[in-house]
Order: C-alpha cells, then structure tokens, then sequence
DNA sequence: CATGAATGAGCTTTCATTCAT
DNA sequence: AATGAATGAAAGCTCATTCAT
C-alpha cells in the first residue's frame, strides 16, 4: 500500500507540480481514501519526504554500482558512466520528473529532497575527474567547472528527452566527445 | 504602480519561492492595499505572468543586441555571446532566481513564463551555431546538441553563481574554449 | 471483556478527558482492537453511557445501604451518610473524577450521566433531612436550601481532595457541625 | 466586530459546550464567514481565550469593587460580599453558563479561563474570613473549610439558579445564616 | 482609484465507524 | 468474536478574490 501511495505522488507530482498535489488527489489516484494515507504516514511532508526517500534509496546504490562498473582509461569510464547514468534515469522516468519539478532553485531555498542524488552525481564525476587529472588527460584547473558543465548537460538531456519523449541514454558519447575534444572541426 | 507591483512581486518570490509568494505579502512589500493588485491585475496568475512578459521584454531586446553586437569569427562571436548574456542576466539577478525558481520542469507541464528567454537564447545560439557551421568551425551534426549544452551549460552556471554569491560572467571564455576545443590536455 | 473496555474508558476519561479519550485509545488501554469495541456497544456515546450506567448500578445500592445504615438522631446520621458517602467516593475515584470532568454544566445541556446519582444523593439527604424537621431540628423552610448546600459542599469537598490528593471523609463532620451548628464562635 | 464574535462564542459554548463549539458554529451565529474569525483571532483557542480575558476583566475588577464595598461587621460584609457576587453573576448569566461548562474538572487537568475568577473570588472570601476571625467571629481552624463550602455553595447555588430560571442573588442573606449560625432551630 | 474587511472554496488532518478477513 | 485497515464526514485554517466605503 505504501508503494501505491508513493506511486501515486510521484505521479501526482510528476504531472501537477509538487505545490498543486493534494493529499485528495494522491489518495484519489491511488485509489483509496484520503484517510487511507494517514494510516502510512504522518502527515503530507511524511509522504513526500518518503517518496524521495524510497527512491533515493533505489537509485543510489545503482549510482554507485555504475560507477564502478567502469574500467578502462578515463575517457572510456566517464563515457560508461554517463551512458549508465543516462540509462538508470531512462528507469525512473517519473521519478526523474519530479526531480525536475522539485529542484528548480534547489540551495536557493530548503531543497526538498533530490540534493543527494544530484550530490552523488557530482561526487562520482568528480572521482572520475580526478581519475583524468591523473591520467594527465586533462587539467586540475578544469576539473570543477567541467564538472559543472557536465551536470548541467545531463540535465539538459534529460529535460530536453522528457519533452520530446526519446530515452535518455542515447546522447552520452557525443558528450563526452564534445567536452574532451570539442565540437571543433579539424 | 504595475512597476512597482511587479517588483515586489518579482523580490517575493526570489527570495520565498513562486507557491510562498501571498497577494497579501506582495501588496505589503509593494506597500499597497491587496485591493489595489487587483486593480492592476486580473487575479495572482495574472501578476506572475505579467511579471515574465515585462521582465522578457527588457531581456527579449537586449539578448538580440548582443547577438547583433557580436563581430569576428564564430568563435569570437560565441564567446562575446555568451559573456554578454551572462552579464545581462548578472543586472537581472532577481529575475534570474525567479526564473531558476519557475522552471523546475518547464514545458513539461504549463510553462509558466521563462520559456521564451530560454527559446530566444536557443535560437541566438542556434543562429551563431549555423554561423560557425558555416564557416566550417563546427559540423551541421553537431548544431543541435551543442546548442543544448550550451543552454544547459549557461543555467548551470549561473545557478552555482547564484549559490556561491558571484557575478556570472566570468565563466564565459572557458566555457566557450572547452565545448569547442574539449578540456583534454595536449 | 464489557468490564474491561468499561474500565479503560474510565482510566482515559479520567486521565484525559471525556473529549480526548477516543475509541483508538480506549481501544489500546484495554488492549483490544477498536473493532472489538463495536461488539460490545453500538457506538462512543454507547461505551461512556454504559460506563455511567454500570458505576451508577455499584453506587447507587451502596448509596441506599448507606442511607439505611443510619442510626440514631438526625444529627448522627446526617453526619454518617456524609461520611459513608465520601468513603464510597473513595473507592470510586477514578469515576468521581470522570463525573467532575462530566458535569461541567449538567442539566444545562444533555447531561451525560452522573445526574441520578446527584439525584439520588440529594433524595437521601431530603430524606433525612425530612427527618430532621420531623425532629424539629431543622426549619421545613431550610431543607431545600440546605440539600443544596449539603451537595454542593460535597462536590467541592471532594473536588478539593482530588486536586490536593487526599482521601475524601475526613471532612464530614465538620460539614455537618458547620451546616448545623453554624462557624459562628459562642 | 471583536464583541460580536465572542459574544457568539459565548453564546454556542454556553449552548453547546467547549467542545461542541466550532469555529463554523461561532462563525455562524456571528453571521459572518468563517474566514472572519480569522481575521480578529490567531485561532480557535484564540477565540476561546479572548473570551474569558474580556469577561475576566469585565467581572474581576467588579469583585474587587463589590469586596471594598463592604462596610460593617464580619457578617453583613460577608452577606453583602455574596449578595453584590450574585447579582453580578446575574449580570452574566451566558459566562456564567460558560464557566460552569468549563469548569468541570478544574486543576485535575489543563483548566482553560475561569480559574482566576475562582481564584479571585475565594481570595475575597478568604479575606473577609480572616476579618471574622480577627473580630471572633469564627475560629482561625474554620477558615479554610468555610472558604471552600462558601465557594463551593455559590456555585451550587448559581448552577440551580440557572436550571430553574431564577435569579441568582435571592438565596445570599439565607446562605450566610446557615454557615454561620446552622439550620438548627433554636 | 485605493482600501482592507469579509468571504468561502479548498486544503490538511483527525477519528468514529465499518467490514472483509 | 476479534481484528485493524479503510473510510469519509467534519473540523481547523489559509488565502485568492470581492466590494462597500
């Protein structure tokens, strides 16, 4: 039940905003009474906080696991990793949504929830990164900003396939492509 | 008084968020009666949207005068592009939050406003992509998803401005040499 | 199992207050399932009703043994049915203070329970009052009065002793003496 | 608009009881929407509260003015004292409801408001007391007995009064003979 | 026009009550 | 019988909107 709850709200979420989803209109869409929700959880911020929480708790670990399931050189790994990334998204199409939806100026002001995800995202290019740097393919002095940019594109791809309705994952070589060797031609 | 109104409206909900921002607490930021918004407005939608349409029109313009600005080669043009806008949206920081509030998942459900920015933005990139695609800089292929990391690459910097307290520009130049040239070492 | 959830609903009143004391608490005190509670009565008002009903069936034969226990003047056993009376509230604490949290404003609205036993309490002492003008200890005149007086006193004796946490009967003789004899040194 | 709302306040407790007194039902019998009460009160203890403040300072200094009235011996004081009590009360017949809704349990839980009128009142018994003591009249060890059945007889008194219709202040002379000279006939 | 008190729909939350197991 | 999850009416409270002054 408390699945279909959640599910509920993630759809609810996804499609209304979370401001403009209701605790009548999650319990309506999960089929149940409103009273119904209350018997899972304390309050509206419990069923929200939860959401993120059960879903954060879904896609960590395969954060992580796709981390170090790359190998090869530098380029190779962080080209599996955002391939990997790109793909765990594909998965959670909803939940990416509400993501999207909550995290407009996130830090701005109390962010709701997506934070650690997007933190882990950022700690795991980072290690990659750090990887390059080693590897002397590129320099310290870009590892922050190229971490920015690159968390920045893989939101834009993944709002950008959102709207149009295509799977996330099929960009990640190109990007990787463009940030190593630039869109230049030579 | 509309300017007055708007501005109160605009400081409201950078600093509170779109849902927290009350007709009630932007009349008394405004220092008017909440009556007198609706003399001026429809109802609260009509404040917020005529918030974006106003503060696009101060932006809408500018945004072609720097792409009309722009001089040399595609390069050249890109960077002065790119530092220009993010000086331009440096002079509209509140407006800036409140576009980064406003666009959790634009598009994916009633965009309320930003949009049009966003899709000049895209299209002044776009006309400087086809521009560079010309003089055989970059290729045709890559128009498109370069013009998208672009974008996002332009949001994901300003909201770590935004975050850390500083000015936007200054990112300009690397951002332009990376996407174009790749951040490997050689 | 009747007794039981009679007695939880007793130990809740009395603890929390008949507004506070819900079916879940109930319920869990007499460690039930609320279901359960509806096997045995129709409803809430059902379960507090019962309660009064049953307390009122121990006390009120025990009020009428008490009454029948006098003996001798008027005087003597005004003086014993007071103090029979407080010891009977003795043993009854937990509902006398169900009753006090009961009878706010009794008569003046539905009132809930506790009436027969004041009725019952002020016919005894009419009784013996009756008694006493019989007697011609007292004025025909007083007895109305004076029941009054009689149960009002009791209340607020009793009442005092639950706040300070003292047995109920020690006072009964000296209600009588001052009721009687006056507080007026000679 | 204050007055109003707590004179309907007044009204549905006094009717229907502290718990049964909604904000809907308080709004109602005001004749105004429920959103107005929220515009002259932070909440529905708010209102509740508001309304034995005002009482409160309407009766108190009253008390105060109908103790320093009293003038003569011991005993005519304390008639006058209880008389002038009466006819007060008499004056507020629908707070008088109230508190005697209130004041169930007072003490053995969170007593909401009337305590201090209570207090107040037994403060001037208490004083007039210590006058009969100081004149001889009653007995030092008499005091704090006389206080309570003094208090608590008011309060039988005043709650009869109002399930008959009566006045209250007839019974005062008749009350402060019985305590301090008895019912006993001579 | 400006005002701001009044409004009431709508939201969150509670809890007595039901009923399939 | 006992259970306790599900129910939904009802209560408190907020806030966009209206309108008499």
């Amino acid at each position: 039940m408390t699945t279909a709850i959640l599910d509920a709200a993630e759809a609810e979420v996804a499609e209304r905003g979370l401001a403009e989803a209701s605790m009548a209109s999650i319990a309506a869409r999960a089929g149940v009474a409103v009273g119904t929700l209350y018997n899972y959880f304390p309050d509206r911020d419990g069923v929200i906080d939860e959401l993120f929480r059960v879903r954060r708790g879904a896609i960590s670990p395969r954060i992580r696991e796709i981390l170090d399931a790359t190998s090869g050189g530098f380029e190779a790994r962080l080209e599996q990793f955002l391939c990997g990334l790109l793909g765990l998204f594909d998965e959670h199409q909803a939940f990416v949504r509400v993501v999207m939806e909550a995290s407009g100026g996130d830090g701005l002001r109390g962010a709701r929830g997506p934070r650690p995800v997007m933190t882990q995202l950022k700690a795991g290019l980072e290690t990659l990164l750090k990887a390059g740097v080693d590897e002397g393919v590129i320099a310290a002095a870009d590892v922050d900003l190229l971490g920015r940019l690159l968390a920045a594109s893989i939101r834009g791809v993944v709002l950008h396939a959102l709207e149009v309705g295509q799977p996330f994952a099929t960009d990640a070589p190109r990007i990787v492509r463009i940030l190593l060797d630039g869109a230049r031609r030579r």
